[in-house]
DNA sequence: TCGAAGTAAGACTGATTTAGTCCTAATTTA
DNA sequence: TAAATTAGGACTAAATCAGTCTTACTTCGA
């Protein structure tokens, strides 16, 4: 029940990305948040491939993130595959087996998979690349990281 | 981001045991449930040496559950040991080090976490074994697995 | 048009964790 | 005392994790 170590690089690496105003090249990434670079260039590109950044090659290149804003369930799925917390029954089809408490057991994990999407599906990071000329607001204060709570 | 198997078994059996009346043996619990014998044995030592159920050695020993009732995410941190889901930062102490995002991302996981603990901590486990006599619901209504909402 | 800066992709590797097994006690009760 | 049972530790095969290495391919600017 833990978050993988490319899964947390992936996430800082996000949000790194949302503080930047260009696309950012994977050594500088690296360097900036101290991730092994070859690492997180293998990180990147499965971003990539989910949609969540989009990338550049050559001179003046790198990434960036494809949309205004990402959650951050997005990213986790993305990286660490999805969430298997419960295992879902042996036989065929969708039929009940025959193991005493495993319908009940997988309800209880079902609702917890549920919860867990719910909560990081609220938890998004947002690039503040266009800056808000119309708001009084100094760039500084508009968070890049938001959830409706907090 | 998964349930161990390890952990998966224990619910499982947890299940099972408060839903029985007396002392089970491993060895039958393993039957019931489908579950490797020598395995099962040692989630039980653990889920033991945890406080979480209590045993009884010699002929017609076994486990049972040593509360009335015990939660799911007792079950889940005696088996799969702490969630993890973000790394403390690398220097001494709770100072910041210098990585951009560090401070940003661990308050998400941070947040998850308490999330996780929050909604376990509703699904509990009860076992029935003393029958109400005073009331008039069947034995069989009572549910051994129950939670806040649902 | 060439070379440097960059991404793309896959094979490979060492360390750790998972999911067990095996073996040898120690206890309890019939 | 023998059978049933838990207790605990050492051991292992397989999977996953965390990265590295290598070899491309693409784009831009000089
Ligand atoms: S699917 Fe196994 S008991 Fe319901
Ligand atoms: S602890 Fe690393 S930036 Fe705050």
């Amino acid at each position: 029940m833990k978050v993988s170590k490319k899964a947390y690089y992936g996430l800082r690496a996000a949000v790194s990305l949302a503080d930047a105003d260009g696309p950012v090249s994977a050594r500088e990434l690296a360097e900036r948040e101290r991730i092994p670079e070859e690492f997180l260039e293998k990180i990147l590109q499965k971003l990539r491939r989910s949609g969540i950044v989009e990338s550049k090659k050559g001179v003046e290149g790198g990434y960036a993130l494809a949309e205004q804003s990402v959650s951050v369930w997005d990213i986790l799925r993305a990286l660490d595959g999805p969430v298997r917390t419960f295992t879902p029954p042996l036989g065929k089809g969708t039929l009940p087996c025959d193991f005493p408490s495993h319908c009940r057991t997988n309800d209880v994990l079902r609702r917890l998979e549920e919860e867990i999407e719910k909560t990081l599906s609220g938890v998004t990071i947002s690039r503040r690349s266009e800056r808000n000329q119309e708001s009084g607001m100094k760039n500084e204060e508009k968070a890049v990281l938001s959830s409706p709570d907090s």
